[in-house]
DNA sequence: CGGTAAGTGTTACTTTAGGTAACGGTTACT
DNA sequence: AGTAACCGTTACCTAAAGTAACACTTACCG
């Protein structure tokens, strides 16, 4: 039994990407069974979804809060596929904000029910361990905070309202959103300018009631990327 | 065995208030049972709570969905025992606003827990049957939308953007409040007013862009009270 | 005063869904 | 040949929601 420890065992290593593609497999089979039977499907549902049986499943998550959170995960890919361009992107001020809004209205408009689930989800049981949605929008506030931040500090104004602004807006974004996805009573173009106009006149007023008139048709500063 | 049937017999109405009463009781255990055990608090825990067995919660609620229903319905009554005046009060644009955001913050600055239960609240298990906080919210939005589209018709503006308004509004401080109260890095009065002046220069720019210069220190239109 | 309609409360059960134990088979590296 | 990883199953355990069945109290009703 005296074996001298080498490298890792290739045994071990055979599977490395297999599990990776196998909990992926199962991510898809939830979201399929939230898709045919509503939000509050169970880990056997899935597990038939999935065509297996429950311990299967707990072999690839510890959990069910794990299996949720890697929905989660991978809506939060969805999303960040699209917004991350749009916050990156740098161009007239105007239509960056319309796009990052856009992207973010487009991604819930063609997931509804991922969305719903993601974050009306029965994160039932045990504490809330890790609130996916939670962390997406502190990171997507996070991000506008600099891009706020970065601006206001161009124009030699006051940075320390960018915070409360960045959450202030992904709220409002996430709650027309909500509203729209609801009951879609405009067209996602009308609501992704409207809401820009909106974003656009509330950082115009800031920036004039420190004397500075900008052009919202002209790009701005050049600023840093997403990491 | 024949009785004529009469009026309401008084034994089955010696009790009506009675029950009120105690319904609300239990819901102060309940509220007390999360503020001491966390939000994920059980039926068992909440009879302990109220120094009583399970089945006699279960006389007088239907369901755990039941009770959570009630607790956010004394809840809803905190919040708009504070933001109803604060709603239907006239004066100063600018001020009004800021009275508004106020009287929300307030609320959840008095009642973090209850808060939080309520909103993240594990409205487990079966379907959301009626889920409280978007009600809640769709009530404050609407008459928001009803001030704002007053508003904007007083200047014989489109009024159509009101509820996606009203909406994105409600989200906004909602939202902002949220990251407030986890990490309370600014004054309450600070940020009523932060906020309030991020919203009146959305309404300031959505004005002058109709070609209206509006006078935030003024009071406007008579309005509509709350119904 | 006997009956009865509401309530008080209990313990002990059923049910459901999350999660586990224990078992056996397959593949491919060592 | 041995073994480390996986595949998969059925049958179980457990916790918490919810129920059944039983016993006692109060006050109205005739």
């Amino acid at each position: 039994m005296a074996r001298t420890v080498k490298g890792p065992d290739a045994r071990r290593e055979r599977w490395k990407g297999h599990r990776e593609q196998r909990r992926a497999e199962f991510v898809e089979a939830t979201i399929a069974a939230v898709a045919r039977k509503g939000p509050d499907v169970g880990m056997e549902d899935v597990a038939a979804e999935a065509g297996v049986s429950k311990p299967v499943l707990y072999r690839h998550f510890t959990d069910k809060s794990d299996l949720y959170l890697a929905v989660g995960q991978k809506a939060t890919e969805l999303l960040m596929d699209r917004m991350g361009p749009a916050l990156a992107a740098d161009g007239p001020i105007r239509e960056r904000i319309r796009r990052i809004v856009d992207a973010y209205l487009s991604v819930i408009e063609d997931n509804p029910n991922l969305y719903r689930f993601v974050v009306k989800g029965s994160f039932v049981d045990r504490p809330v361990e890790k609130d996916v949605v939670q962390e997406d929008k502190d990171l997507i506030a996070s991000t506008l905070a600099r891009i706020l931040g970065d601006y206001l500090r161009a124009f030699d104004m006051d940075s320390g309202g960018a915070e409360p602004w960045a959450h202030a807006l992904v709220g409002m974004v996430q709650n027309a959103g909500d509203w729209w996805l609801d009951r879609q009573t405009m067209s996602r173009e009308n609501l992704s300018d409207y809401l820009a106009t909106i974003i656009w006149h509330a950082i115009d007023g800031l920036l004039r009631s420190g004397g500075i008139q900008a052009d919202p048709e002209r790009p701005l500063t050049p600023l840093r990327l997403v990491d």
